[in-house]
DNA sequence: TATGAAAATGTAAACGATTTCATTGTGGAA
DNA sequence: TTCCACAATGAAATCGTTTACATTTTCATA
């Protein structure tokens, strides 16, 4: 495998010459770029990526913390980060961090230890001690979910209003006995859907019954159909699901089905990030559309300004209410 | 930020001193490591992966090729790949085609320039000639599609067999005109899944009818749906769908809920791969679960071997027929 | 033709580790 | 005490680039 000393040799000039014909520098006489580029050419040469990003203190590589990867919510957003990753020269490492702290301190070390030049953490669950420290020296981002004040940039949407606007939805269409499916309070994002449910409630002159608020550890299918198990045992059934995630919505599906129930006659529902599946079910799910790809490519533009070493700042996109047939009753 | 000149210096040893407490070497004394290591916490120096990988002529970094990452069949292989990828101290970049020449060739950049140690390719449509070419030099193993014959260390499974006893579990519960959901055959596992289905059909005295064959371009849910609709308007209907992919099946599930038509009642339906999502459908999908995780850990323990320098033969895995309610009749 | 600014090229020092080989230090046996 | 084997340490080369700075070349102008 060839370096640069034997192009250099090759073609009879220093390697600062090849140097300069691989950089695409102006400086070069065409007569020795041809040269150049035809010892290129003769040697087979490739340039090591290690020997130019030691030189340049850089990996060109951008870390995705995420908790799971089976979570489709996160597929369009890292389409997102990655189409403006690759049109700026970064490649992005997805980390799987299953919210475990040990495994999350592993890619955090990559960092450190220069192979990675930044983060975006859409991980919920990060430690948020460390990812501030982190961020003192670090370029880091968070997408989708953060931990608010703690001066990292993020990019989001209105949860709260998000929310309010999803079971909204179902007071209108004449719902008033709406249980709601929430994960830990210790999510930020979970304590504001919450606040959105109950304004709406508010509004339409409903008092928040905390009988019908279920919490969820986990935003997946089976988490969705043990709560709904519970919501179908209640003695004052409610008529309608608000799942903060279309996954749990997507249990709920299943379970309501199974008890032999029909939705949205005997039971609407509602999900959160519109995945790609949330248009396969039978029926298909109303849910509230989060601009994930958008949320990518904002979050990779940030992360490339900060790591640039601008400052950013944070960013809310506009989400939408997707209306189908889980509540077209 | 700290480098091992400093903390040496600070510590009063040489470079090689530092270097070698770093890699655990044995020839140190008690105490100049202390010395040493306690140099490296007064300077909080994170030794950097660019100077040690450029000295090793290693990224350790392997690439991971799939053509999309919506198909969720390839969530379990990634994991698995993982797994074992960061027991032995590497990480993954995942690397999505699209199928297209353009973009793969950007990733197979990354390992001509050294930024990446070595590749797993999941992509059906790569381009085999490169692949074949950059094999020569470079350490690659192809996982659950392989082009055959072109001497490139793969794990699959027995696809032609996998198809025979799907079919034959159609036909054992007694369906006799049974509709094969196909893609493109010049992908090698589609001309062996056909072949598995003829067979099955042969060995029950029925002879392929090539009108109830049907190729979809992709392996999408779309894809399911368009194609069922096509075997809904048959005169002839078949009482069976076989589909190469769970997600063309969803889609077949999807469309027959949609004509008013029921499964298994009207129309059975078996899958392939059984990801997360066939459970969660209503009715559950009947499938052939490939073991995913395992191939994914046994194609990164080929990777590193082949890294290492060492000879890897080919492997062929087991698979398991899940009988649910699709075809629970 | 001599001059000098601008253009082209070269030299050598980084970047930050690992490792070979040489050197020094240590302790036990004679 | 002397010597030797072996353990511990250090000096310096190396991995493959980029780039600041120095040097040479070119060529229009006086």
């Amino acid at each position: 495998m060839a370096n640069i000393q034997q192009v250099a040799k090759h073609a009879g000039v220093s390697v600062a010459t090849v140097s300069r014909v691989l950089n695409d520098q102006n400086t070069v006489s065409s007569k020795t770029r041809l040269k150049v580029e035809e010892a290129i050419k003769e040697l087979n040469y490739e340039p090591s990526m290690l020997g130019r990003n030691l030189r340049n203190s850089e990996s060109r590589i951008v870390l995705i913390l995420i908790p799971t990867i089976s979570n489709p919510f996160y597929l369009e957003i890292i389409k997102g980060i990655e189409n403006v990753a690759i049109s700026h020269n970064y490649n992005i490492l997805l980390c799987e961090t299953d919210s475990d702290p040990e495994k999350e301190n592993i890619y955090f070390d990559l960092v450190r230890k220069k192979m990675a030049d930044g983060i975006i953490s859409m991980d919920p669950a990060v430690n948020v001690e460390t990812l501030k420290q982190l961020a003192e020296k670090y370029a880091i981002i968070q997408c989708s979910e953060y931990g608010g004040g703690i001066g990292i940039p993020y990019v989001t949407i209105d949860n709260e209003e998000a929310s309010y606007r999803a079971v909204k939805h179902l007071l209108q269409i004449g719902h008033t006995k709406i249980a709601l499916m929430n994960t830990d309070e210790k999510f930020l994002y979970a304590r504001e859907r919450k606040m959105g449910y109950e304004r709406a409630l508010k509004e339409h002159g409903i008092e928040m019954n905390n009988n019908y608020i279920f919490y969820t550890k986990d935003l997946g299918f089976e988490n969705g159909q043990q709560a709904m198990k519970k919501i179908l045992n209640l003695k004052q059934r409610p008529t309608a699901v608000f799942a903060v995630s279309d996954l749990l919505a997507i249990g709920a599906l299943k379970e309501i089905n199974a008890s032999g129930l029909s939705v949205p006659g005997d039971m609407a529902v509602v999900g959160f990030d519109k995945i790609d599946f949330s248009n396969m079910t039978n029926p298909t799910l109303t849910t509230i559309a989060q601009p994930m790809y958008k949320m990518g490519t904002t979050a990779a533009k940030m992360l490339i300004e900060k790591i640039r070493g601008n400052k950013v700042d944070s960013v809310v996109l506009d989400f939408e209410l997707v209306i189908r047939e889980s509540t077209a009753g």
